[in-house]
DNA sequence: GAGCGTATGCCGATCAGCGGCATGTGCGGA
DNA sequence: TCCGCACATGCCGCTGATCGGCATACGCTC
């Protein structure tokens, strides 16, 4: 895999390892809403996985350059506020499709799991009633 | 976070990364449907996943020792079968509870990224027509 | 003028997964 | 007879995303 990726490299994509890690993959779905400066995307992550991801400046940023020189982020504008700097990033058009893929992917291993899990667990109970 | 994971360590679980990676949750998955020994997981792990995930013996090996180590998964029993070792690993309870608990996360990530994903590119044509 | 919230950025450590290799058995074809 | 293949387990070094911590800097409030 990681060969189809380096082959692919110089042509699409300098690399974004996929599949995606939970960072990232928040990083994107927080996007898809609407452009969004990096400590926005603190609260907003956070805000999307009720309080269980908090990112960390080290991964964020991290994410971001990966992301941007990826192609599936794009750096929107840069404003001053506050003798601040933000930079606005948007979801590219490759980010959105690799969002899309990865979404699905996820989803059909969380159907695959859920069905096994019924099967062999019958009754609710599964992680303190949940479901 | 992973402080917690070693303060708990030697009461609990001794690690086990949270979120699961992809390979990790197959493997949990696989072993939600019945006991299996290593190598027939690898087939199963490929099924499951459409042949996208082929285990390498490093990543199974490596996995299924950290998840008897956690106690999420225990050894059923051991055959010899025409002078080879199968050692059939199942799914213990905690194993189970674990894997409840992921995917419930998971599929919470993937109704966030559906409904973004929708809003945004309101029409089909998401990742060639798969939706 | 000290401290806090906003905002970006860097760096070292960690660890799951990957790829490759080694080992060993039994079976079937050349 | 001997080679290669499928089965089956195991080891080892590398990579890269994440984490945790720290630094920087601005403006506002107390």
């Amino acid at each position: 895999m990681a060969i189809f990726r380096y082959t692919f490299a110089a042509v699409i994509l300098p690399c974004v390892e996929t599949p995606l890690r939970e960072p990232t993959f928040l990083i994107l779905t927080a996007l898809a809403g609407e452009p969004m400066h990096g400590y926005g995307l603190i609260a907003e992550v956070a805000r999307l996985s009720d309080g269980r991801i908090s990112l960390r400046p080290g991964t964020l940023y991290g994410a971001l350059d990966r992301l941007v020189d990826a192609g599936l982020v794009a750096v929107e504008r840069e404003e001053i506020v506050d003798g601040r700097l933000r930079r606005y990033y948007r979801l590219a058009e490759p980010g959105g499709e690799v969002l899309a893929v990865e979404t699905e992917r996820m989803r059909r291993n969380v159907e695959a799991a859920t069905a096994r899990l019924r099967a062999t667990m019958p009754s609710p109970r599964l992680s303190g009633g949940l479901a």
